[in-house]
RNA sequence: GUGAGCGUAGUUCAAUCGGUUAGAGCACUGGACUGUGGCUCCAGAUGUUGGGGGUUCGAGUCCCCUCGCUCACCCCA
């Protein structure tokens, strides 16, 4: 069509969805404020190393997700495709180890990853991420899981569904990949190509591949419970018994495993039933060993991201709600020249008053002026012509019941507001 | 990166087997109603049929290339 378009997999979103962002991060924030979440504002780039030793060399995201460039100082930057890394840079730079712990976080922002767009991926997209550092309590991990529904259930989401799982530690992993290799290897002729190809590199990863060939030989394939070490299935456990005391319905999954290197214990996803391919709505788990892998010192942590395009697509489709629409208070209509230049300063007026106003610019007839301050869906119109002029009155229209009254110019401000709020609505 | 489907006005869609000047609803602008919106009626404006090449007397329609969009795979929010 045009040739003038942005770029491949991102959009712009324009007056008739902006508004439902704002209910919607408004919901977050008062719920990351409940649970005692402090917001924090972070850069939207990084240097690339501390994506590339935080997530994970061999994952699919550093390896062929990133926007990387040089800068004219000759660095490496690289827009960030997750915000998990960037907090935990940031609590290390600003030594929030100092600080009582856990320190808990909250950020939204875009994110960007070099993807083949499709239905609720895009190439620039919203995350909101809640992170609590310090501390390794099996309680924390539950927080942050019941703060992410409790969030969903306060914008109104209803088809969810939730999964979680143990992927182990640094102790007891290995063990687990050796004894998923020994169990592949046996069933080898039986895996897709790519999972062939996994076996080397990391076997966890044919847990999840979503072929039924594959599905079929995983079905039987050897559970991280039997593997997880003392501690691992100890905090696996307590994780499990707080979120049944908190009421949480969730799944047990153990095909579960997540694409980021940095998990470690607690790995869980939330699932929508009214989206199509791309159905996690949030993601998230532990991560004990993240801090010390872009090299600072041991700060265990757990937290989640979740996708705002796609809770603003899930709340379309279940019809929840996004609030009332802002709406406009009052369009000034003038009758011809004179009153023209007058209706601005009463427009100026209401708004030095707290009364979102407007009007027409563009000289046109009082019948187009009118239609304009429909067309607005205005609450009121203030009008103005010769004889409001002469009088030093305006005319206030209430354009829902189309009454009509004629108010003395010094009370307007006081009596457009008394009018309002008695439509309230 | 791989596969499939689709590109006609701002938008939703028409256009016979390949046939003459590419149409309609909605939206937009103006008017009927020279001081009052929503309803009604009338009028108007808007297209490189995504782009390029080919076949043909003739292409929106068929073929090739390209770009874009969409969906799916991979992976994830």
């Amino acid at each position: 069509m045009s040739e003038i378009s942005a770029p491949k997999g991102v959009r712009d979103i324009l007056p008739d969805e902006s508004w439902k962002w704002d209910y919607v991060f408004g919901v977050l924030r008062k719920t990351a404020a409940d649970f005692g979440f402090s917001e924090v504002h972070l850069p939207i780039f990084e240097h690339t190393e501390l994506f590339s030793r935080g997530i994970g060399d061999t994952t699919d995201v550093v390896e062929k997700e990133m926007y990387t460039f040089t800068d004219k100082g000759g660095r490496s930057i690289t827009l960030r495709p997750e915000a998990t890394a960037s907090m935990v840079r940031s609590y290390l730079e600003h030594r929030m180890g100092t600080l009582p712990q856990p320190v808990k976080l909250w950020c939204a922002g875009p994110m960007f990853r070099y993807e083949r767009p499709q239905k609720g991926r895009y190439r620039q997209f919203w995350q909101v991420d809640f992170e609590s550092l310090g501390s390794a309590s099996p309680y924390a991990d539950a927080e942050i899981i019941a703060l992410s529904l409790e969030a969903f259930r306060r914008l109104g989401l209803s088809r969810l569904e939730v999964v979680i799982n143990s992927v182990g530690c640094p102790a007891c992993r290995p063990d687990y990949r050796r004894r998923l290799t020994e169990y592949f290897s046996s069933r080898e002729g039986d895996l897709c190509e790519t999972c062939r190809d996994r076996m080397g590199r990391n076997p966890l990863r044919i847990l999840d591949c979503k072929k039924e060939s594959c599905r079929q030989v995983t079905e039987d394939a050897p559970s991280v419970y039997e593997s997880l070490c003392g501690e691992c299935r100890e905090h696996f456990d307590a994780v499990r018994s707080s979120l049944d005391g908190l009421g949480a319905v969730y799944r047990l999954d153990k095909r579960l495993v997540r694409g980021l290197d940095y998990y470690t214990k607690t790995a869980y996803e939330v699932l929508s039933g009214a989206l199509g391919s791309q159905n996690a709505v949030c993601g998230g788990g532990r991560y004990d060993n993240l801090a010390e892998a872009i090299g600072g010192p041991h700060v265990p942590g757990v937290g989640f991201a979740a996708g705002v395009d796609r809770i603003l697509m899930v709340m379309e489709q279940e019809g929840c709600s996004f609030g009332k629409e802002p709406r406009l208070d009052v369009f000034g209509v003038a009758l011809d020249f004179r009153s023209r230049a007058a209706i601005l300063s009463v427009v100026d007026l209401l708004r030095k008053n707290g009364i979102s106003a407007d009007m027409d610019f563009n000289d046109r007839s009082m019948k187009a002026q009118m239609k304009a301050a429909s067309a607005r869906n205005a609450r009121l119109a203030c009008i103005l012509g010769e004889d409001e002029l002469t009088r030093g009155t305006v005319a206030v229209k209430d354009l829902t019941t189309g009454e009509q009254k004629e108010i003395a110019g010094e009370g307007l401000a006081q009596a457009v507001k008394e009018m309002l709020s008695t439509l309230k609505g």
